[in-house]
DNA sequence: ATTAGCACTCCATCGATCCAAGTGCTAATA
DNA sequence: TATTAGCACTTGGATCGATGGAGTGCTAAT
């Protein structure tokens, strides 16, 4: 849609105006804030037209005019087309502050929560941010283990340090050769693939080659498989929610409390990822207003989502919720500094402290190292032999 | 605090009464509703004396009475002394439900946050469930392998098969033989162990025993040992945050702000957590009521929380939160019910498939046996043997 | 000791009124 | 022809007062 300038003009000074505000804004408003020397009945008229095409209304008769969700767009998408130069200034501003948020963390979790809660907290929106997929990470390291009698354990090491474990009951106890044996293939066969590059029928391929034929030997094989196949589940981190009561638009019990539900079941905010995944918007940002948005109740809300990218094929979506009159602006320029934030932790970084930090979760970022890895190699377990000491 | 029988029959009405309709009740009410017969006039004088007493009072000169925080108290202490029939009946009620809800899991992190909605849905509340501690629980498994040149997995697997892993970066490669000095080193000094017992003392004696020296061991064993004494961090689990709209005292934009925001930090639950785990209750379940919260912010709250217990030493805690006028026999009565639930859930268990669940955390339940472990071993590498094939 | 009766208090509700902000239209102006 | 000043009109929100219902405390009767 082509407006001509002074109307553009004008509807960019009543979307901006109504952002601040949140208030209707009237003729007069924009006839003192404009640099075009109008008189307010000449507003009057540009706005009658503007409303004509559908780009901005009034909430009743004698009230000002806010943006309907088309002007909205035409906003959005002549911010976004128009080369920004205030963001740099935006990103530099906001750098000495990340440097400190993004200290090497040892958990992946911690980090994505704390860049969930900076964004929050600098753009006083609700936030999310995903776990990355590995769909398309490599398989650096395999290993089972005899915990007890009962049980396997299986760790897998994928690029970027990412580790999945599972125990794995079995009937009887495997022979520490035989155990040896089967993480020689398991190594031998999956290391340096992909983990979408795991088909059963290349696991099927895996246990005719095995040698040894026992059940417990297949079950065990298909349980690793099922590990590193395992639809990685999509974990996604909020913080913010409660920045939705400072949007009356949005504070209402109804709104408010259909609005928290969806943070906390985080089942809607997986679809808007899903979304934003699938299509790349300008810049790797994009923005749903109002009836655009994928979740049905969230229709007075925006979004705007970003791709980030850790390490190869390891992208998530982080994304910012609030009001359609949100300061696009300011979003987007935060938005496009913690992308360059998170694509900058895989380059090598500066000598770090053995990070004192642990738990369940992996250890994406090897402190003191580049993320990426060298070369996908075999645990140089050869030949194995057992003595009795 | 002892009361004579009538008034305390008016006090439970009272309490109940308002439970039920969340209005200041008044005296024709509580005369048509007990079954004492007794004409309003008596019930107001009745009502003046535990208004004096400082269990009831009125919100505004002509308005009917509600509880005080000391009302409250009265009527849940009452609640939880006297032997409760109707308990028996909700458990048996909702144990058809829970059972589908309890079905085996592979990850703990999912089967809490089951737990924690299915709270949040049968009472209406906000829920919360923190995840076990782990402290006294004893190590089952270690093992180090060289995933690449610079970097060592740390697994660790403690009784309950809960997981902890860790990439420790290292300056050079072990050897392999060093590799499983190691690990046999770690293994027979620490297997066994309860958590708490590793002490910095215990440490240093094991490296003083490495027999090889080198900074790196030293490193590795530190690091190992980091992760197995870290204090485990308490996670906690939420749901229903949102239920709290359906109480209109607490769904004001302020209060509600920052009851969602408590439960967005886990901050605030966390010390609630603590407080529960500290100080025992009657029946393992306690109850905070308005004033005696321990997080300021929740003043208008009340908290029923309960320890639950998973294995030998395994202990987290569930809590509902809701508005002082919450159903403290309903609450108490599911609460019980799922205590029991987690409780029946490390006892042997029919056999079941072996679970597809997979990924970063560990899986503590696993499918078909007991939950506890019968002993404790070291791995059975005795002697290697490394040879080129 | 209990109850009926009554005067009193206070809040919630409803309607009426008023006011500010903003519009659309018309006529004057550059 | 585009812009502007002026004016009548609309409308929602705020304010105010009256009304009525629910509940109380007190007194006198049972």
């Amino acid at each position: 849609m082509e407006l001509p300038d002074r109307k553009m003009r004008i509807l960019k000074a009543i979307v901006r105006n109504y952002l601040e505000t949140g208030e209707p804004v009237g003729s007069r408003t924009i006839s003192k804030l404009t640099d075009l020397k109008l008189s307010s009945a000449t507003i009057r008229n540009e706005m009658a037209d503007l409303e004509e095409m559908g780009l901005i209304t009034q909430p009743h008769t004698s009230a000002g005019r806010i943006p309907t969700d088309a002007g909205y767009r035409l906003y959005v998408d002549d911010m976004l087309s128009s080369e920004r130069k205030e963001l740099q200034d935006e990103r530099k501003q906001l750098l000495d502050m990340q440097d400190i948020l993004l200290e090497r963390q040892g958990k992946l979790e911690n980090l994505l929560q704390k860049v969930a809660k900076t964004l929050a907290v600098s753009t006083n929106y609700a936030s999310m941010i995903s776990s990355p997929t590995t769909r398309s990470s490599k398989i650096k390291f395999i290993q089972l283990s005899q915990v007890d009698p009962q049980n396997v354990l299986a760790v897998i090491v994928i690029e970027g340090n990412l580790i999945r474990n599972k125990v794995i009951p079995v009937e009887e106890e495997l022979s520490a050769e035989n155990m040896l044996k089967l993480n020689m293939l398991l190594n031998t066969n999956l290391c340096g693939l992909a983990v979408e590059e795991i088909t059963l029928g290349l696991i099927e391929g895996i246990k005719r080659n095995a040698g040894i034929h026992t059940a417990i030997i297949n079950d065990v094989i298909d349980a690793a498989a099922e590990i590193v196949r395992s639809e990685e589940e999509l974990k996604i981190y909020t913080s913010g929610a409660n920045n939705i009561f400072k949007y009356p638009e949005l504070a209402d019990h109804q709104r408010a409390s259909e609005i928290i539900s969806d943070f906390e079941e985080k089942q809607a905010l997986s679809s808007i990822v899903q979304e934003t995944l699938a299509g790349e918007g300008q810049n790797g940002i994009q923005v749903y207003i109002g009836e655009e948005m994928p979740v049905a109740r969230m229709r007075d809300c925006s979004v705007v989502t970003a791709t980030y990218e850790l390490g190869e094929g390891m992208k998530g979506t982080i994304g910012i919720i609030g009001p359609k009159r949100m300061d696009y602006d300011k979003v987007v320029g935060v938005m496009q500094n913690i992308m360059g934030q998170l694509g900058d932790l895989y380059k090598p970084a500066g000598k770090a402290d053995a990070g004192t930090d642990s738990g369940q979760a992996a250890d994406p970022l090897s402190p003191g190292q580049p993320f990426t890895i060298p070369e996908i190699r075999i645990p140089q377990i050869k030949r194995i032999e057992i003595k009795e000491i």
